[in-house]
DNA sequence: GATGAATGAGCTTTCATTCAT
DNA sequence: AATGAATGAAAGCTCATTCAT
């Protein structure tokens, strides 16, 4: 992640921002390469396209994701707390980059999504932990990419619903979720 | 419903399908227009704007969906039984109107939705039934959009596991998938 | 000819004199759009692209040239004749129109004409004309592609000498030139 | 010639192949350099701007071909003789070397060749020849120019039917064509 | 109401050229 | 001399919208 020149990096934050203000539609070529500082020209040097570039933005996006929810399952802590770390990890990445959130969405009902087959996400790491779960018998005998969705929806609405609602959420909210979540896919 | 104009009606549904086809960029006026049938110039009869259409659609389905479900509120059934019956009716209608549900999904996570105030469907009748089911003590004292979201959640994304991935879910997966939210949110 | 809509003649006609003037690199849609007194989007409801303009405007001008000596053949004088008429027909088409010229010259030279089959023009009235020679015995037995390019190209040269070059040809030099095509392809 | 450096050549038939095969509008200087095997910087130190370096390209040719013939006008040989080898020789110049003929056809009529004076080739050899055979009393008394173009024209042509045309000319053709051209223009 | 040809602003993309290295 | 990343003007083309019929 480290050695993507800087402008590239650059392009992809542009981007990011833009998609979130003003959607797929309203970020043309043109201000991308003025937020992101660069010719309009440069950007096609790293992009072939600009489907080139939403596609490449949507892998550097779940990279980013994907390299942050890694560390916690080597952690030694017991399941549920892993769980309950890994809920609240992912959730205070969405809220801070709320212009990843929003892309993801975004992408994941586009034309740009082709296969619309749901494994957004769900590869490596979280994916990995529930079939542990599973194999365990922590939680219930249950196919993963359900699993996953429900808890990824889960993350993603409380997101919007303490960004964008008129409720915020506090600890006690959070506890609530996770703890509904929990009694539904564990194993009493 | 009913008086709609049979020219309307058709636009809206050339809109929902080319968007399910192509999104909202790949969804020109003139195409539309083709689709259902209509000049181009017929369409700004009875809408304002490209945007004005989409947001009517979106009233459009609202209301096809608020429609469906406030029967089964009535019903004389048991609190959980009506839940079931609820969560089954609407995956049953989003599979078979899977352009309605892409829609959704594309509208709420674009500018069109602009207040991004995530009441997307909380209105009428489901939401009275969540509020209902806490003030009884049936289900867990949480904030009742906490509940829709992850109910609305659990029902999209099983549609398109069911509809768009590889797995194909039978009725023991609905049942684990309903029970999983019922244990979370029912109060044991 | 008479029925094509006035708006495409006024493209077709605005696009031969700026490739004349400049070259087909140096003829954008915009200044096309502008001479033809036509919005740029205009051109795209009679033609799907810029390629698309340049191979009907091809066809434009062949059927033009085709129309204008088909009636010579018609005539009712001697074989010589017939073949001197023709050749001043042509040349004078060319003279009062360079535009056809100059864009045939770079047309055929093109990645537009992309088969390179040099069957240009030799379609319908001058190739039968040549052919009927060889049958009747007038004219020497030689394969009537190489007579109709020695034509062609005795015409287009001369015009090309006559107008761009600082040489102007009188009729005396006409009646040379065609003599000594006539010298040439005549049975002694 | 010998003293070109070894890269402004290696420039030079690289954008003679991409002449031929993508015409002048589809020949950008990237694709040149990458072909050439240089820097895109580098050909900018050979040639002030692509214009200059079609022109330069241009005069490399034409002194290719003027090499090429100036020794056929020396031979002792009779004059048809001479005018048949030379026939010859340029048809087979050009048959080996088609992007060359490509680029000619093209460079002729494109504004590059700004002043249109049809003097292509004239100079030197075969115009000298063919003033000599006027004088002579081998051929007619026209103008050289005039000559010029009708063997130039009969040669392009041939080269042109017998490598992109359905028809393959052969020895005897070529006696047919030569001989046509002669008997047109010799002094009977 | 209904039409669809026409508009033109604005989009994505290309490419001749420059310049710090 | 040589490089090639960067530039940005200008190209081809799209499409929401209008308006005379």
């Amino acid at each position: 992640m480290e050695d993507i020149a800087a402008k590239k990096k650059a392009i992809f934050e542009a981007t990011l921002e833009l998609i979130k203000e003003h959607g797929f539609h309203g970020t043309p070529m043109s201000l991308v390469a003025k937020n992101a500082g660069v010719a309009a020209g440069t950007i096609y040097h790293y992009f072939e396209s600009k489907d080139q570039l939403i596609n490449d933005l949507y892998q550097y996006c779940r990279t980013m994701l994907i390299e942050l929810v890694n560390p916690i399952v080597a952690e030694s802590a017991s399941y549920k707390e892993k769980f309950f770390n890994m809920w609240m990890c992912i959730f205070e990445f969405y809220t801070q980059h709320m212009n990843v959130l929003v892309f993801f969405e975004q992408y994941i009902n586009s034309p740009y999504y082709a296969d619309k087959n749901p494994d957004h996400l769900q590869d490596k790491p979280l994916y990995n932990f529930l079939v542990e779960g599973v194999k365990k018998g922590v939680i219930k005998s249950v196919k993963p990419e359900i699993l996953l969705l429900l808890i990824h929806g889960s993350i993603t609405s409380s997101v919007k619903l303490n960004s964008f609602g008129n409720i915020r959420l506090n600890k006690n909210d959070f506890k609530k979720i996770t703890e509904i979540l929990w009694d539904g896919i564990a194993v009493s």
